[in-house]
DNA sequence: CCAGCGACTGAACAGGTGTTTAGTGTTTGA
DNA sequence: TCAAACACTAAACACCTGTTCAGTCGCTGG
């Protein structure tokens, strides 16, 4: 849920400002002006408040990426889950700006889109060990790589809203392109692909399988195999 | 495979340029200077050649869009496909500018990263009917639907290529992040996903089934239920 | 031979950019 | 009560942007 006060600091309507352009525009076409005007202020007063537009651009991520960890918890609880979703289909022009700086900030590989694509992998990790433990989640080989995968899929939405409303017809809103419509008409398929599989039988699979290991045979210990960022990852 | 021949025409150095340099930072941020720079020759002579900044970047629209329309053909053929993953394995360098440059129009929501999409999801449709008929592939309710849903898993690579790799702790190759390692560690856990399912059983798709059964009862007839693109989008 | 044409450049232009500066009032705290 | 701190602005600054202009070079057709 979210209050709607809006009795807002200036530096905070000015940062709001700035989410909003930002996600619509990006950062390098939203201008410092076009902020300053959206708040209602001087561009002199936002480089006041922020130092520099770089300095704006760190609050807005700091700002997002706060609001989001808090949403993101406990959401290994499929019941918190439904709520935040059904929170969204009904308002969902409360969270368009966020959702949109998210897309941006994924896109543009931020600090703070780095992040918060670290942290959706972890919670989708947590959410495939708590569901596996239940019964209800598949005992996957490599679970961080799968938790990669379901987390890429999960976020494709979200970079390629627009596009995935326009292809299907369904109204695009917002400035991401997502809206009820486009949930409708997308949650049966994707369900029934992550409950009865994609193809009818495991060929593809066992075919790509021989063939990772015979490349796997020839080019043995050539790779230095960074373990990487293969857990806990957030800044 | 793709021909390295190297006496380009300037019109075409400048146009490569600014593909790469329009993938690598963005259209806003790419300046005509940085592009005439990097071709060797002077900021006059780009807008000589495409009369403005603007039209420089659909000639570069145009150029990626014809390059991908060449290779999109006929990949219902699963031999073409693993041909061209292959080729693309063993020379990652030359495709890059590209991939880039499509995962920025694609985010850009340009005409070009319109086209690009559609054809994808055309092409994805055709792959499923194919397989349907062969049956190696699910025969799915909502065939569009699906297709939409697993062009949209496949191009979130595409995407989010960069965050991928580092998670994962591959190699992040080029600008779009997308490598071979990560493509080795990627494909069986998208491919078991694809072939078992996700889920153990049809408990969350049939839980959604009725809440949508349940929700679209109670708001009949108010959605304005807009056909839209529903085959064949390509402009 | 040379007029004409296209590739190409250096320099300039107008407008937009982020940022600074000097200066408003207005609040605050001793 | 007065000075310091604050929120805020108009105007200017230096720089960068896309684009234009005048002009040079080298080639090519008559």
């Amino acid at each position: 849920m979210r209050s709607v006060a809006e009795d807002l600091t200036t530096r905070a309507r000015i940062r709001d400002a700035a989410i909003g352009l930002f996600g619509r525009e990006g950062f390098a076409r939203a201008t410092v002006r076009s902020v300053a005007s959206l708040a209602g202020v001087s561009p002199a007063l936002v480089i006041h408040h922020f130092g520099s537009k770089a300095g704006l651009r760190t609050a807005c991520d700091e700002h997002v990426l706060a609001l989001t960890a808090t949403q993101g918890r406990e959401k290994t609880d499929p019941g918190t889950t439904r709520m935040l979703i059904q929170d969204y289909l009904n308002h969902p022009d409360e969270y368009a700006d966020e959702i949109a700086y998210i897309r941006r900030a994924l896109s543009d590989e931020s600090d703070a889109g780095n992040a918060f694509f670290d942290g959706v992998v972890n919670q989708t990790e947590d959410i495939i060990n708590a569901g596996i433990q239940a019964g209800t989640i598949r005992a996957f080989a490599d679970i961080r790589a799968t938790a990669v995968v379901i987390a890429s899929n999960s976020l494709s939405m979200l970079m390629l809203g627009r596009h995935l409303s326009r292809v299907l017809g369904a109204p695009v809103s917002g400035p991401h392109g997502i809206g009820p419509e486009l949930l409708r008409q997308l949650t049966l398929p994707a369900l029934d692909v992550y409950t009865n599989g994609f193809y009818t039988d495991s060929r593809f699979l066992d075919a790509a399988r021989e063939a990772l290991q015979q490349q796997e045979s020839t080019t043995e210990g050539s790779m230095p195999r960074d373990p990487g960022n293969r857990r806990r990852g957030v800044a």
